[in-house]
DNA sequence: TCCGCATATGTTATCGTTAACAGGACGGTG
DNA sequence: CACCGTCCTGTTAACGATAACATATGCGGA
């Protein structure tokens, strides 16, 4: 693979002048560019980005760390921040930490290690080691979806606290009275903040919020499943279930299906999450959409 | 950001025995080492794995190229990539080429330049443009998915004519004689072979196939929408469709919907390939699961 | 005793580019 | 005419690591 000193040579002009044509910095005279142009076509030359990202100290790579990128939610998130960065010439790289803040902290070493420019990150916990650790290196981070406690870091998220109200006081204008809710880890700040604004939906009502119609999990569809087959054990039973995120609500879906009960008729579900297209064929179901 | 030689100074050893504990090569003495680690910890060095990747000449780093990862398959496919690569210690890449040739040069003009390891890559079209370019840079190159013609290149796919004639075989089995196929553009091999298994499936009942009812599109469901409008005016109707990919399928149904035909009493569909999970809740499908 | 080999460390050059600085030519201005 | 600014090009060093080669020490065997 040839050099710019290679484009040099068979240019007859000196490195830097091809470095200059190259970026389209400092003045080129127009017989000299011609030249250069021409030896890099003949060349196929192919600048080392590497090379200038030593020198540079600036790899026009940024990276994205979630959960986990098979989430429609997160994919479409992806999908916009792969669109965005490449039209301003920046390359992402996306790593999935299955919530585990062990993994989360791995992918930061190495992020970090390979100099990326700045960190889109959705944090697995709200403890955050991998912060600290991007902070100590000054590494530009912007955190997504959650809430982290440690402070100093820009934040884009929804609202799941309004959202999450929303949803119920629906349920509750629809004359639901027994409300489960399906959340995920109660260390992760959307759980809390969708349990939270069930809470203050039925506070609203004066309706008690029944303890052991608040159950937290994962954020899979296992765990929606197992959630659901406890709730359905629960007397009295609740009339709706409020999953907390797409995966739950899956999982909920065909824990239901099993017991042989239908959806809306015999218990209704709304759902805090994107879904994938399509999804809202049969089952009727009540979404807040992100 | 400090050094391999702040390390080295700290330890008061040369930067060369750092390098060596830190790879692992060569012979170090127990206490050296014990010296050279304890600098490290004290000055939280992160190696530079620019530097590193620019002599060594080797990136750790693969691309996968492909056309949309927000289509669950694809989403399957990156999620496998990536967990393989990193347990190997490679970082991955992912760039969508919206069907587009020009994208995926583009794309991979950027590869190149970064100096990838290798590229997985889901091709735009048949022609080959990015493979040429690769073959010349020397690039490793596993084609995914689809058939190039352009000669020696690895390729991993399914057997679509195959999947095709079994999705058409079963649709027959069950009594439908009009069958319609909607598929992607003619110049992607997934397109064309499943036409090739659905004409074999209908050749072998000795039926005609009729070419009213193989349709010609993009893989998306705007496109199944649109296929779908034109066959249902189609006169005699098919009873059964058979879309050649999950989004193609999408937009049926919603066609279908629209239309006020219910599935699968009035028109039966199968679809090639993996839906998201929970997408068999309710229209009744026949699927070919990748 | 001397040689050879394994072990342990250091020195120098280099990967391919850009930052920083250094001119030379040319034209306009006071 | 001296001086300055603009345009164009080149030289040198550096980014931070590793490859390749060199050196030193100790130990076993002929």
């Amino acid at each position: 693979m040839n050099t710019l000193n290679d484009v040099a040579r068979l240019a007859g002009v000196s490195s830097m002048t091809v470095s200059r044509v190259i970026n389209n910095s400092g003045h080129i005279g127009p017989e000299t560019r011609a030249k250069v142009n021409q030896a890099i076509v003949e060349l196929g030359y192919m600048p080392n980005v590497l090379a200038r990202q030593l020198r540079s100290k600036r790899t026009k790579t940024i990276a994205l760390v979630l959960t986990d990128i098979t989430n429609p939610f997160f994919t479409t998130i992806a999908r916009g921040v792969e669109d965005t960065a490449r039209a301003q010439g920046y390359a992402v790289m996306f790593c999935n930490t299955d919530e585990s803040e062990a993994e989360e902290i791995e992918y930061v070493r190495m992020l970090i290690q390979r100099r990326v420019d700045g960190i889109l990150l959705v944090p697995a916990t709200d403890s955050s080691g991998s912060l600290q650790l991007l902070h100590k290196h000054g590494l530009p981070v912007v955190v997504l979806d959650r809430h982290v406690r440690s402070g100093q870091v820009d934040e884009v998220r929804t609202d799941s606290e309004a959202g999450a109200y929303l949803a119920i006081r629906h349920m509750i204008d629809l004359g639901h009275r027994r409300i489960a809710v399906l959340t995920g880890p109660a260390d992760v700040s959307t759980s809390m903040d969708r349990v939270a604004g069930y809470r203050r939906a039925l506070a609203e009502e004066s309706l008690e919020p029944d303890s052991r119609y608040i159950l937290f999990g994962e954020y899979n569809d296992a765990s929606g499943f197992e959630m659901t087959q406890r709730i359905l054990a629960a007397r009295p039973r609740p009339t709706a279930l409020f999953a907390a995120n797409n995966f739950i609500a899956f999982g909920a879906i065909q824990a239901l299906r099993e017991a042989g009960l239908s959806i809306p008729e015999e218990m209704s579900i709304a759902v805090f999450d994107d879904l994938p297209q399509g999804w809202v064929f049969d089952p009727f179901l009540t979404v807040v959409s992100q």
